[in-house]
DNA sequence: GCAAAAGTGTTGAACTTACACCCATGT
DNA sequence: ACATGGGTGTAAGTTCAACACTTTTGC
């Protein structure tokens, strides 16, 4: 700040040392067997042949979220899953040579969705929540970092929504929120609570693939949400 | 994934591009006069002359944390400031020109511990919450995101207690919390709220600073609510 | 003695929690 | 007819919101 004022902006800039900066992104999913996470087995090096989280390089002409959405659509073949910053890692040496900062984030994946095919070309793979392999650098710590983030994030806004089919039915809700929490829920007093909010809109439709009496499907009113939240509304599971 | 998998990691790194990697800090105080933010009046360029937030770059041998410490305690003179991670800002013409990215941080300040010569060097100043000149770049929506951010926060973390002097009044953390809200508080409702989770330590001295009866001076007891947190106790005003 | 801020309790409404039985269907 | 998961209501406890008067003290 003292000889930097008479410098010229580029003259300023051209001093400052540049870096690297990627992204990781931590996907979540959700199946009958609970909730998940996809990671892929590196066929590149550093750490080539160990479990890691999908990620990527920033670009020239692009921001972190277009690069995030870039590597997502890579993986997945999918666009507009949900996004979201989570934490910049910037340790000098949190990589394992040769500085690279990387910005992690986290995504919600309709897993009903996935493209099989694209995910093995990757040698990406579905993990249980508690079965998570060992992955390299500090891409755990931004695991528990995305999972803490989850379950604090998804009992006060509509996004575990985003891990269910567009259809779904009020027990899978459930189950759902259950396999984030961590905890068993009341089904009766779930169902009521969810249902008060007036967000789900019922359908005529069953879904029968997992009792014979079948479960009624529903749709989560986005629309109306939107307009609420205007209004001050507060989601709350 | 094609070709560079053949390529060796020094390698593969040297063809991405590297980027400027700076943060910026919505810096956040509390007085008499409420909720205020500590700007800067640019003595350099770019935009020499304007408001902006203190910013700076990151070096090669810290973390974003400890650049972020830097920049704070060369502008106040201060340390160990509350600092989080608030969002990183990517967009490529976000800055002037030149791509700079910049990592937003807030903190949180006692204007009871402010060195105002120090921030005098600096042409910093306060201004009130609602009374903001017009900022460089994105800053703006940086202290947008950062008001947010504080005003969920403060609700569910005891991160209030940053903001004010380490002895404070009921009154004064009453006003705070409507400083920080933007909303009127019943001091009844709120003194049960607040005193109900057993987090303050009662003085027998009074700060008559602002009637002539007194109020009793507390501290907030940080090392029974580290202990609690463990107990799955959760804050909330 | 009065102005100004500190301090104090109660009641009704809303919400949360705990809990047990019937329903619809495929086999 | 029975096994399986879907669907429903109520009562007790807890929390929240609204509300008015007394206390202390410097002037």
């Amino acid at each position: 700040m003292t000889r930097e004022i008479h410098l010229t902006m580029v003259e300023f800039y051209s001093r400052q040392k540049r870096f690297l900066l990627a992204l990781d992104v931590i996907i979540f999913g959700f199946d009958e067997e609970g909730l998940k996470l996809l990671l892929i087995k590196r066929g590149f090096e550093p750490c080539k042949g160990q479990w890691s989280l999908m990620g990527g390089f920033l670009e020239e002409n692009e921001d972190m979220e277009q690069a995030a959405d870039r590597v997502l659509h890579k993986l997945t073949g999918l666009s507009d899953l949900y996004l979201e910053q989570l934490h910049l890692y910037s340790k000098p040496h949190r990589d394992s040579d040769g500085r690279v900062i990387s910005m992690a984030y986290y995504a919600l994946m309709k897993t009903d969705h996935q493209d099989s095919e694209q995910l093995e070309k990757h040698n990406a793979q579905w993990f249980k929540i508690d079965e998570i392999p060992e992955l390299v650098f500090d891409h755990r710590e931004m695991v528990n970092h995305a999972l803490a983030r989850l379950r604090r994030k998804c009992r006060t806004q509509p996004i575990g929504f985003e891990l269910l089919p567009d259809k779904f039915t009020i027990p899978q809700l459930q189950k759902l929120y259950e396999a984030i929490l961590g905890v068993e829920l009341d089904k009766r007093n779930f169902r009521k609570k969810i249902l008060s909010m007036e967000l789900l809109l019922k359908l005529e439709e069953k879904d029968k693939s997992s009792s014979r009496k079948g479960a009624f499907l529903y749709q989560f009113d986005k629309e109306k949400y939107d307009r609420l939240l205007g209004e001050g509304f507060n989601f709350a599971v």
